[in-house]
DNA sequence: TAGATTACTGACCCTTCGGTCATTAACCTT
DNA sequence: AAGGTTAATGACCGAAGGGTCAGTAATCTA
């Protein structure tokens, strides 16, 4: 069957797939092929090389989420807890919980071997992610909803759980121990916003 | 030059570095001995299998830290909040900085290939860091210091930028996106312990 | 110092896998 | 239907690298 449209796609998806699975040294561009349903041959009529098949999983799992994400907070005006939330809720509904989050182990896991696949993660998504993260803390400061804390440190340590979590589900999952992200968010986000606020909700002056 | 007793410990020194770096499927042997300065077949004399020198690197890592780690918590007296910084301040000392940190990158980078190695480290190092936490959740909730929260669920909150931490400074540390280890753990400690304190220490009550 | 032991070497073997290409077959055009 | 175009194949190549082993030399024993 000759399919030249959806080929490249699939193929990608099936490399997504194993590179996540195996890492991208260990994965066979046999199996990738076997998985697209195709032969090894074909492979090498849509992408030059192992390397260019890698380059493209990435920047094609990335950029549409990215947009979505993006899409999501333009014009939003809350409060800094609220706008956090929406930040956290909608990164796991456009991000952690979709491809994007096995994106995230892959990168991380072949940083060192792929410096400009490193780079380019960490000037389309790390960086923009963080600008966004900066935005509501700064809000939140300025209004005098939180606390005056080192705003880059806060954002490092509100993505970093994030982070984790997609790597979790995509590796340490294989022994028994399954994080709810359900209940991973809510404490995150409970924990995170009484440790921001100045005056938190649950506080008791009696 | 012979050296029995040494090279064991040499030979996995530098296949630690090496597979944190590379990964495991893109390390070669051949690399690991020149760097261990020695020649392929020393190897060999030494472990049966390119995998068996893996779970050798990874337990050899984790279990003398892991000790240690232990150690510093026995009979230890101070309130909820002192003990969670005596835990992140030991940690970081302790496994964070040091060589366990790029057995951890490691782990989850090869988790999918090797499943019982990560079942090994979940069962050794992650049970055993959990329990040590909810010890300190559990005191400080039950003497009322603590919010009354998910106990699993903050403990994987609080787990989650450590282990990333570690990440960072294996992975993508390769672009210009340094991290420093310790602002972000006082940041982590600040949010951490006023969002777990049913009082916090910054609130006013006029 | 002669002989036994063993840590160590590095050339070699063999499988695996990224990459190639002559051939085939599906589709299009007229 | 004939001829042209191109998607797709899979046998093949060559390099890379895990693993082996006959040989070497350092150390030990007497």
């Amino acid at each position: 069957m000759r399919r030249k449209e959806a080929r490249p796609s699939e193929l990608t998806a099936a490399a997504l797939e194993l590179f996540v699975e195996k890492g991208f040294a260990a994965t066979r561009l046999d199996d990738v092929a076997a998985r697209a349903g195709v032969a090894k041959g074909t492979l090498y009529r849509y992408f030059d090389s192992k390397e260019a098949l890698f380059k493209t999983v990435i920047e094609e799992g990335i950029v549409p989420a990215l947009a979505a994400a993006e899409q999501q907070l333009v014009g939003y005006a809350g409060s800094g807890a609220e706008l956090l939330r929406t930040l956290l809720a909608g990164w796991w509904q456009q991000i952690g919980s979709t491809r994007l989050g096995g994106v995230s182990k892959l990168v991380i896991s072949e940083a060192r071997n792929f410096p400009e696949i490193a780079q380019f993660y960490h000037d389309h998504v790390i960086v923009r992610g963080r600008a966004l993260l900066r935005a509501a803390l700064q809000r939140g400061i300025a209004t005098g909803e939180f606390r005056s804390l080192d705003i880059d440190a806060c954002i490092d340590v509100i993505i970093a759980p994030l982070l984790m979590l997609c790597i979790w589900r995509h590796s340490l999952c294989v022994c028994g121990n399954d994080i709810d992200p359900g209940r991973f968010l809510d404490t995150q986000f409970d924990i995170l916003v009484n440790g921001l606020l100045a005056a938190p909700e649950n506080m008791q002056c009696a």
